[in-house]
DNA sequence: ACCTGAACACCGTTCAAGT
DNA sequence: ACCTGAACACCGTTCAAGT
């Protein structure tokens, strides 16, 4: 190993865009932006009118566009350091040792916490998830491979039923969470539906 | 028992809404109106511009809104026949007398297929699932009154395992309906899903 | 009683004009 | 190279004027 912070150990972000350094103006308009977007996608949700986004960060409506040509590149932006986040928790889940279904339950249930980040996100992900291209797929894939290593390790364990696809348990989990939002009962309203789940893709 | 045909023999449609006969004209546009909307959900999703679904009418955007106040009138009018049919389907499948899981998964089935009617329309009914007083709770009601019925055969069978909220299933199954659809992989997506389900509600 | 269509507010998106 | 803000298209919603 070389240095001690921010080391691309994975390969979970090598496709990222490598653009060369702004102009100092434009820098300081990207950061504004995003801040301001930060907080109303927090307040308001990720549907917030981009022209309250762009008039709240204090730019034109144009600016935004020319940093952010879709909603979803700027959703990206907003959630940088989210997939090194849902990484950290998959093995910080693993190194607790817990029982399987414990280790399970508590997975899921920090999965649903990332998706429910903001207001609408869930829907997001459900509809990335397939969606090659987008740059909330770059999300969807991490989100896919933060599951993979924690169900290998069920797995590994013999706890998995026969026939279940992980990929189908984020998908699932996706709809779980958009359901729990739209319930208007908090994302605790997941917890007894995630139980079913386990008890579902868990060895009987 | 009086007559054969549309006998009101269940307690899921007292509360209708009992308007009286509109004038001539009215009432065709009523028609004209509803089942434009029927024909651009089915083509377009229930998110259709009411704009173009007035324009198709061959009515003004004003006619449209005195007849239906909300989008959400809209979607109930067009799905009027919808609940009886959700009714029909659990009592039919009770009858087919399958094995405990066949009965289950082929309901499921069946439930993703009903809410899956219109693109769109998942959504809808896992924000009107809470949603009292609004048109589409009454879809709601009925997709969990139906639904109990399967399920109280299924626990009179003793098929089910214990802490089970068959609630939390609708609620379940509206967003795996609403994830499949997001897929883009239409709504055989669902299946895998639901056998996961099925296998977490049923008695290990 | 019912219909029409103009009018308003709002949002996303583009682009010519500026620095 | 980057920003601004006017401009356009589109949609939901209301309402005065008509029959």
């Amino acid at each position: 190993m070389s240095a001690d912070t921010s080391i691309h150990e994975d390969t979970h972000e090598d496709l990222e865009p490598a653009r060369r350094p702004l102009r100092a103006d434009a820098q300081r308009n990207y950061d504004k932006i995003v801040e301001a977007a930060r907080v109303l996608f927090r307040e308001k949700g990720a549907d917030t009118s981009l022209d309250e986004i762009a008039k709240s960060a204090g730019v034109g409506p144009g600016t935004l566009y020319r940093h952010f040509p879709t909603r979803d590149a700027l959703i990206d932006a907003v959630m940088k350091d989210w997939v090194d986040r849902v990484h950290g928790d998959a093995e910080q889940v693993l190194e607790a040792e817990l029982g399987t279904r414990e280790t399970l339950t508590t997975w899921l249930d920090r999965l649903v916490e990332h998706m429910s980040r903001y207001q609408g996100a869930p829907a997001k992900f459900a509809s990335a998830l397939d969606d090659t291209g987008t740059p909330m797929h770059h999300k969807c894939t991490a989100l896919v491979a933060a599951n993979k290593i924690v169900f290998d390790s069920l797995d590994a364990r013999g706890a998995l039923r026969a026939g279940v696809d992980p990929r189908d348990v984020v998908r699932m989990v996706t709809g779980i969470a958009a359901a729990a939002e739209k319930s208007g009962l908090g994302h605790e309203a997941a917890t007894p539906m995630l139980a079913i789940v386990a008890d579902g893709v868990l060895r009987a």
